[in-house]
DNA sequence: CGTATTTGACCAGCGC
DNA sequence: GCGCTGGTCAAATACG
């Protein structure tokens, strides 16, 4: 029921973009006022003259929603009628009764034809959506086929490393809350994929290119590294976490010999949303200490570090999209070691939850009951680094994550987790596609990507609570397929906020809670992710129930002054994509498949980020101050 | 005058 | 070893 509901909708919206774009089809344009004045012209009629409703029956059978209105505008018999009145005025009882009937079958008539031309209108819309269907599929398979050919060639040139064949990209694609189109899209993909071997893509509507590295030089980690002394007090290791790199040498000559031996990346959150701004206000305080132009994007990348407490060590680089200038990539690293403000605490739960998601599949021990170090905050432990998090956060992700093998590195690929909150059809896909794509420039790290894009489709509703796993033949690519229902997003936008700070930017903050609950709340979404997590990882995990179910108990707390998003549904498209080159540096501990990865969330586009202060980022003030 | 920002210099990692 | 690039530092500068 519901997906017919969902079908007919998209094929409605599908309708009107026909119309939109062929105009030839129909020769006329008929404005929906107009239409529902000749709705009510033919109500009118008929409800004068009940005896004839084989209209209505149409009407209701004529099922696809593309009314369209006829060319018999009200405006055309209002006179008539007004002359008829007054002739009837004059004119005995009988011969007005008739005269009137008379007028009253002719507007029928005239509304039947008028309703003949709708139905003709949509047989020939309903045809062109097919045959734009059917060219659409074949494009897609014709995509399909020289993506395969590509990766094959590739394949067959460097091959000398089976490692690296073994860990080439594998991606599963989590879609939550497709619309109708797009699941079968998503479907056609995934039977496209599954004569492919490994490699997996999420095409979708919005295909999916490795455009530049420039977004995957963007990231930067998130959780900070004290891999030695995870186990002492969680206030102070986070005081000492994210040293810098001179620190992190003398740390590594002098402490542990595992951490030379097996070096691992540092997870990554990236935030990518649309923002005039120069930077997005995350609830935090930020000073800028550096600027540079990256390689790949004319757009300066700032570099930012946390001042709400000294000794923070939490850093964030800014840098605008190469592609759209109007979106605005925030880097998050480290984690904060001071009570957050309720804003701040959003974003960093969001990051915490999509890097816990990220690393639990890899992390060898998961420690729960870490203890909090304060009453207003808490602490866990991702990577063997700490988290603080403010009261309403913490109860669940107090988790204790660690990595016995552990370095320091600033190469560009990282466990990469990115949030997007652009809307779907301009470049949030692109990103995604970036991450995605298996034939683009071989991320060296696997890319989980959640998609919380808005959908067209209000009444999203799980897949009956399932992941359709559109398994190929490798269990490697796992398809999955989900979506979450706006009842977490709403709920949480009731979400109480009693905050150490008043919610300065509630929007966006709760924004991005509410899409970290998205995450993370829903049991199904839940257990998707730890079977994607763990058919790439391999370590059936707890930690990524652990870490999101902190998410999970926030959403039963109600806001007291949240204001709702503008988003009514959230679409989830996760896609992990498994890589070779540098899992060891994650999961020499665990197991031997894949650790690292890339998380991305799509989240609702148009969300009010705004920046606390500066000028604006842009490729004018572009300064290379690279030494 | 204090604070934040700018910006040139410096350092480390990586690839050739 | 060298160059490139990312990241950071710190003096200079701007701003309130």
């Amino acid at each position: 029921m519901k997906k017919k509901v969902m079908e007919d909708a998209s094929r409605r919206s599908l309708v009107k973009e026909e119309e939109k774009e062929a105009a030839d089809s129909s020769s006329k344009s008929y404005p929906d006022s107009d239409f529902s004045r000749a709705s009510e012209d033919v109500a009118k009629v008929e409800s004068k003259k009940p005896d004839d409703e084989d209209e209505d029956e149409d009407e209701d059978e004529d099922d696809d929603g593309t009314k369209e209105p006829t060319s018999h505008p009200r405006k055309e018999q209002i006179p008539i009628r007004s002359i008829d009145t007054e002739r009837v005025s004059m004119e005995p009882g009988s011969i007005a009764s008739s005269l009137r009937r008379k007028e009253q079958d002719d507007q029928l008539e005239s509304a039947k034809a008028a309703m003949v031309e709708v139905r003709e209108e949509n047989k020939r819309l309903k045809t062109r959506l097919n045959q734009i269907t059917r060219d659409y599929q074949n494009l897609q398979m014709q995509f399909y086929n020289i993506v395969h050919q590509e990766e094959k060639k590739s394949a067959e040139k460097g091959d000398n490393d089976h490692c690296r064949e073994v860990e080439e990209p594998e991606l599963i694609s989590l879609t939550l809350g497709r619309s109708a189109i797009d699941s079968k899209k998503d479907e056609k993909n995934k039977t496209s994929n599954e004569g492919k071997g490994k490699e997996g893509l999420t095409l979708g509507l919005d295909c999916k290119f490795d455009v530049s590295k420039s977004d995957v030089e963007n990231e930067v980690s998130l959780p900070n590294q004290s891999p030695t002394n995870s186990s002492e007090d969680p206030k102070e290791e986070a005081v000492e976490t994210w040293p810098p790199s001179k620190i992190l040498k003398t740390m590594r000559n002098g402490d542990d010999e595992v951490l030379q031996q097996n070096p691992i990346k540092k997870t990554r959150v990236c935030v990518r949303a649309r923002c005039d701004t120069p930077t997005m206000n995350d609830g935090c305080q930020w000073r800028k200490y550096g600027q540079k132009i990256a390689k790949g994007n004319p757009c300066p990348r700032a570099y930012y570090r946390c001042t709400v407490a000294p000794s923070c060590p939490v850093r964030k680089q800014v840098q605008r999209c190469a592609e759209d200038m109007s979106i605005l990539i925030t880097t998050y690293e480290g984690t904060h070691n001071h009570p957050l403000p309720m804003s701040a605490t959003a974003m960093a739960s969001t990051t915490a939850a999509a890097a816990s998601m990220l690393l639990s599949g890899s992390l060898s021990n998961s420690q729960p009951g870490s203890s909090n170090p304060t009453t207003s905050t808490s602490a866990y432990n991702l990577h063997g680094l700490n988290y603080y998090l403010s009261d309403n956060m913490n109860s669940k992700l107090s988790n204790k994550f660690y990595l016995p093998n552990s370095s320091f590195s600033t190469t560009p690929s990282h466990p990469t987790i990115i949030l997007d909150l652009t809307s779907p059809p301009s470049s949030s896909s692109s990103l995604l596609n970036r991450f995605s794509s298996p034939f683009s420039s071989a991320p060296r790290y696997p890319s989980i990507s959640l998609n919380f894009s808005s959908s067209e489709s209000n009444t999203l509703s799980w897949n009956n609570g399932l992941l359709n796993y559109g398994s190929s033949t490798t269990t490697s690519q796992p398809y999955l397929k989900s979506q979450i229902g706006t009842n977490a997003y709403q709920s949480l936008m009731q979400k109480n906020n009693n905050q150490v700070y008043p919610p300065q930017q509630s929007l966006s903050s709760d924004a991005i809670e509410a899409a970290t609950k998205a995450i993370t709340a829903d049991p199904s979404f839940q257990s998707a992710l730890a079977a994607a997590l763990t058919s790439i990882i391999g370590t059936g995990s707890n930690t990524t129930a652990g870490a999101t179910q902190a998410a999970e108990d926030n959403l039963g707390q109600k806001s007291k002054c949240g204001e709702p998003l503008p988003v009514a549904s959230s679409t989830i498209s996760l896609a992990v994509k498994g890589n070779g080159r540098e899992s060891s540096f994650l999961n020499k501990s665990t197991s031997s498949s894949s650790q690292s990865g890339s998380l991305m969330f799509h989240l609702p586009p148009s969300l009010p980020f705004s920046s606390p202060k500066g000028a604006p980022t842009s490729s004018s003030d572009a300064r290379n101050h690279s030494g």
